[in-house]
DNA sequence: TGTATTTTAATAGTAATACTATCATAAATA
DNA sequence: TATTTATGATAGTATTACTATTAAAATACA
């Protein structure tokens, strides 16, 4: 297990970075700092000037890895889903059921393995990219940035899992589109039931969060053909009750 | 319809705001105005500078209103909310089973009305729920905010969907799960849809969105219990085929 | 109608943020 | 050893996110 991970290193577009941080042992502090103070103090509090105090560095060499601090949450999500493609990779090779690797993929999104890759605290990754990485992409931005290919690594993932779900029901009509709900709403779910525990159900463990969206993908996808309804069919059907 | 309207008025907690906008013109230019300038630059390149200065008014004066523009932002939110919920009971109000209820619900929620209350333009206060809402909540202050009051009225539309779900299906054990899944499905599928299109399927129209996701809560509700399984059980099975 | 009170405008100012630029030095590499 | 490259040190600018003060305008109220 320890030497594949060693061998995992994120492949993260450039476009994204100035110089790869991935490459310099500055560039990595850059990553592992950052995200510290971002779990800390929230990326709106995130400033180059306190992350380059921790470091005992200088603003002006973080500004040589990334434009701004925005291009560093993109580089820490898009770090993350390689991580995530790359651990899924792992631990489905030798399986053959689409769901349970299907169920492997939701388990891993609702509670990601807490190991520490070179000094990098994945579980305080996660914490952050629960938190903090739909900012990456609500933004003005964001058809600039995806001109570039800035979001491959998170479109790869949801393209594999919507694969995933092709391959248990062939003909699916809405595989991205319930896959990224899932992903969306386990973060989501993450972020309530710790703090506005009354838009979730009970203290939900990852477990049975993942419970949770593995029933609603299998209900989704096996939905008998009944009842699939166009609105006015359903307003049709309810109204002759 | 013109008449019930006018009677609406949105009721927000006081801490959200230092003086309430509705209760001034000065105010009610702020929320009108703050809409279109969020929408065009985006709640980051948002500044009260900018507003005032569309305005013709002075940012002095907008600060009287708001300590900043989170909470301004989390104003406009709970607005909506407050909105969304007096247009569903008023739709709602004659009619008995919970499903159409509820399809009512999801509807509303995936295009909204695009009417113009006091100059007030919905749709594009619909549009910056979209891309910035949950930026009102995904913040490091969320405990405090929370325990001051500050996201009721979310809490509360949240609540009312949840009631309409165990109406259809008494005992059902994560309504708010289920809920909010939903509601923040239907945003990011907008936000999608519209910039990162490969993470939904097809151009998705309000109509078919509503689709999606009734059909996605019906087939949740309606699961057998055979469906339900936990992680355990589930490999069980899985390892069993 | 006149006076008191509140609201807004105008202006100024401060600390922090988000950068850019320059130069020196250390480290790596050719 | 020479040369490139990476980093550090320092300085500086425009913008942001406010706070404070005073004056004028609008409103309430007696």
């Amino acid at each position: 297990m320890h030497l594949e991970l060693s061998t995992f290193s994120g492949s993260i577009k450039g476009g994204i970075f100035l110089k790869d941080p991935a490459t310099s042992t500055l560039g990595w502090s850059i990553l592992t700092n950052s995200i510290e103070i971002i779990d800390e103090v929230g990326f709106e509090q995130f400033t180059f000037r306190k992350l380059a105090t921790k470091m005992q560095s200088t603003e002006a060499s973080i500004y040589r890895y990334f434009e701004n601090k925005h291009k560093l949450l993109l580089y820490l999500s898009s770090w993350y889903w390689s991580w995530a493609e790359y651990n899924l990779a792992l631990r489905n090779a030798n399986l053959s059921s689409p769901q349970q690797k299907l169920l492997h993929a939701i388990e891993q999104l609702a509670s990601p393995t807490k190991v520490n890759y070179n000094g990098m605290d994945i579980g305080r990754l996660y914490q952050v990219i629960v938190r903090e990485s739909s900012k990456a992409y609500l933004i003005k931005e964001v058809d600039q940035l995806n001109r570039n290919g800035l979001f491959y690594n998170y479109k790869k993932f949801v393209s594999i899992l919507s694969q995933l779900i092709l391959e248990i029901k062939s003909g699916y009509a809405y595989p991205h589109m319930l896959v990224t709900t899932i992903i969306e709403g386990i973060h989501h779910q993450r972020f309530f039931s710790e703090h506005l525990p009354s838009l979730t159900d009970m203290p939900l463990e990852g477990e049975s969060l993942a419970d949770f969206y593995y029933s609603l993908a299998m209900a989704a996808i096996n939905q008998k053909t009944d009842d699939l309804h166009t609105s006015s069919t359903i307003l049709q059907t309810l109204t002759a009750e």
